[in-house]
DNA sequence: TGTTCCGTTCTTTTT
DNA sequence: GAACGGAACA
């Protein structure tokens, strides 16, 4: 797989599978194709639905076409969700072109994946070089935040005469100084202002975090971009790496952050062969330390300047659907790019629409569902959208109660199921025994043993080389009857002797009679243990499926329940930063009031207030035909303040101001028949209930 | 030392 | 409503 030196090789400017593109489109494809690896950088403002994932799969296409070698051009997405479709279409494209070879081409695409995956990959392969061991454990984020917890403890710092801030919060505040290279007193400043108190403290849990995490060979999320970017100011290796590749890609470049920005710099410190794409109105995960400057600032930091190119033609939505979102994005304080326009006409407006509450609003949508069914829409085109996972609660009862087959992304995983999280951590204790929160969680699975045997327990490991050979262990009497089994499974493991995925069985036949005896409920997770086994069959080893299995979570219930399910209708619930890049015909937009939208977390700063515009515009832009916005007058408050819960009075979101009503047609369900008189629903009870508990609080 | 129970606090979005 | 820490009990 060569370059092609003669230039006659390259496609002609009539390529038929280059006809459908439009001409920004197709100057962002053949960019620098004329020159190959020496391309000048290229950034790609995408308005939402202007073909963004489309344009760039052209670009890998065409770039293949033209005699690049697959293996060099690395590829860099949000979520695996999205390596894959590009993937597909890449494919799709090349086959075109060339026609059945295309298969062996697209397949050497290998170097596509976000970059926390690719980042592990790469560590790796060049870990030694760094002085680290290849076989390192990668912590998720709860893991990560078990192991700050032991460290939390061991420092005293679990009990203070004040309370220290949680073990989640402690990652949180470590993680973001991390990915956003920023100084701790600066990150505690903007975003964490009420643990400022505690900035010597935390500085001395982070040093001691780090120490562990070497020490047993972990890396968390964090350090995968961490080490990546370390090893990147090691000349002669970013020389390396940055040889063995003409074209690097990024997608969704306003979603990443300084430390993502600081590799991709030191990779292609010319910006030759760099292209990145995205939009900032879109930008949606400050939260996770993302950077809307990266996109914005991308173009200076070369010289000459990255060549800019703009996709403003949209060709999702109907026009009202996007007059609509434009009115609301045109409400930010700062905005930098364009305005889409779309030839789709409708005569439709999107709605707005008012309904009591939260059990009203499932009533609504569900019937608004049927009736799209009805009139030839399948459920796969509809989608319901919300800020918090949570708030599809009442509505996932009512679509169990009608029957209707639904999927949820977003929220709960299956891998934080306390059952799978256990059989989990046996095999990646098995595979890394200095692993202390796996060992620890494992350990503790044995009647009669508890935090501090374990710790006494795995203190000896640690300080011997496997886990056998401890007779001088005597483990508490509780635990005797289990404890040569336990030493003898997890040593079976431990050398590999059962292959995979037998393996797994082996760890689920262990674990299964602690499971019986724990939970009231152990049919129901059994089931679940058997799905994990299908999951684990499709990976050829244990480390690919405990490394690739933590960086690509399966969602909740679409890759869990597996592909019979994936052949049938169902519909889609997710929060909208899961519904990122996808688009459907009809759009349902959950609790778009005050509160919710935004939330009422996040209207601390002009920043998070803007953040959660941005999320709004979002939201309404997946819709090709049809939006709903829904607006309940009540809303369901988790009781914070005192007596349990309370209802509140929503308002309609503060994003959708007076000024833009003219964009909505606006609806109250149910319909009140004016001429035969209000048809009041029977309203429900609950409200005197709290009364009469109120009149003692 | 392990287990259970009770009171307090915090509650988003995800690789 | 969950998750944590502390206290009481086995």
């Amino acid at each position: 797989m060569q370059q092609h030196s003669d230039p006659h090789e390259i496609p002609s400017a009539n390529a038929p599978y280059l006809a459908e593109l439009n001409l920004q489109q197709r100057r962002a494809v053949e960019h620098g194709s004329d020159v190959l690896d020496q391309a000048p950088p290229l950034l790609i403002i995408a308005g939402a639905g202007s073909g963004k994932t489309n344009t760039l799969a052209h670009r890998v296409a065409h770039l293949i076409v033209c005699g690049v070698d697959p293996r060099r051009i690395m590829l860099l997405t949000f979520s695996r969700r999205a390596a894959v479709e590009m993937q597909r279409r890449v494919e799709r494209i090349t086959a075109k072109a060339l026609g059945p070879k295309a298969g062996v081409m697209t397949e050497a695409l290998t170097w596509s994946g976000t970059f926390h995956a690719v980042g592990a990959r790469l560590l790796r392969e060049y870990g030694p070089s760094l002085g680290m061991e290849v076989n390192f454990t990668i912590h998720d984020r709860e893991d990560s935040a078990d192991l700050i917890n032991l460290v939390r403890h061991d420092l005293g710092f679990s009990k203070m005469e004040k309370r220290f801030p949680m073990k989640g919060t402690c990652l949180a505040i470590y993680s973001r100084a991390v990915n956003a290279a920023a100084p701790l007193a600066e990150v505690l400043a903007a975003s964490f202002p009420w643990c400022i108190e505690w900035e010597t403290e935390l500085r001395r849990l982070f040093a001691a975090y780090v120490e562990a995490k070497q020490k047993q060979n972990v890396l968390d999320y964090d350090d995968l971009l961490l080490y990546w970017a370390q090893m990147m100011t090691e000349s002669s290796l970013a020389d390396d790496l940055s040889s063995r590749f003409d074209h690097v890609m990024v997608d969704e470049y306003q979603d990443t952050n300084r430390l993502q920005a600081s590799i991709l710099l030191h990779f292609k410190p010319t910006g030759r062969g760099l292209t990145v794409v995205g939009d900032d109105a879109q930008s949606i995960y400050s939260f996770r330390a993302a950077t809307v400057r990266n996109i914005l600032d991308f173009p200076h930091h070369f010289s000459p300047q990255a060549e800019l190119i703009t996709l403003e033609q949209n060709y999702r939505s109907t026009q009202p659907v996007l007059a609509a979102a434009n009115a609301v994005i045109d409400l930010a304080s700062e905005r930098f790019t364009k305005n889409l326009w779309s030839h789709r006409v409708s005569s439709d407006l999107p709605a707005l629409v008012n309904v009591a509450d939260d059990n009203a609003q499932a009533e609504y949508i569900v019937e608004a569902i049927l009736a799209n069914r009805e009139a030839g829409s399948r459920l796969k085109d509809q989608v319901v959208l919300f800020r918090t996972s949570s708030h599809s609660a009442t509505l996932e009862v009512e679509l169990t109660r009608r029957n209707i087959p639904f999927v949820k992304f977003g929220g709960l995983k299956f891998l934080e199921a306390a059952h799978i999280k256990d059989v989990m951590s046996i095999l990646r204790w098995a595979n890394n025994l200095r692993d202390r929160v796996s060992g620890f969680r494992v350990t503790q699975l044995l009647p009669g043993i508890g935090p501090a045997t374990a710790a006494k327990f795995l203190d000896q490991v640690a300080r011997s080389s496997g886990i056998t050979g401890l007779e001088d262990f005597i483990p508490p009497a509780a635990a005797a009857v289990h404890w040569d089994d336990f030493i003898r499974s997890v040593n079976t493991l431990h050398l590999g002797a059962a292959g995979w995925p037998g393996e797994l069985d082996l760890a689920c036949r262990w674990y299964s009679p602690f499971m019986q005896q724990r939970y009231e409920d152990a049919q129901q997770r059994e089931a679940d243990l058997v799905q994990l086994a299908q999951i684990a069959a499709s990976y050829p080893t244990r480390e690919r499926f405990l490394t690739e299995l933590t960086l690509d979570p399966p969602d909740a219930t679409s890759d869990q329940a597996g592909p019979p399910l994936l052949d049938e209708d169902y519909l889609v619930l997710s929060t909208i930063h899961s519904a990122k890049g996808q688009e459907w015909t009809s759009v349902f937009v959950l609790n778009v009031v005050d509160g919710c939208i935004p939330s009422d977390l996040g209207v601390g700063s002009t920043p998070e207030i803007e953040e959660e515009r941005r999320l709004l515009y979002v939201a309404m832009t997946r819709a090709k035909d049809q939006l709903h916005l829904m607006v309940p007058q009540r809303f369901f408050a988790h009781g914070q303040r005192s007596l349990g819960d309370r209802h509140v009075y929503a308002q309609r979101s503060r994003f959708i101001p007076n000024g833009t009503m003219k964009h909505f047609q606006k609806c109250h369900w149910p319909r009140v028949d004016s001429a035969a008189g209000a048809t009041v629903k029977p309203r429900s009870s609950i409200d005197v209930k709290a009364k009469m508990r109120s009149l003692w609080a």
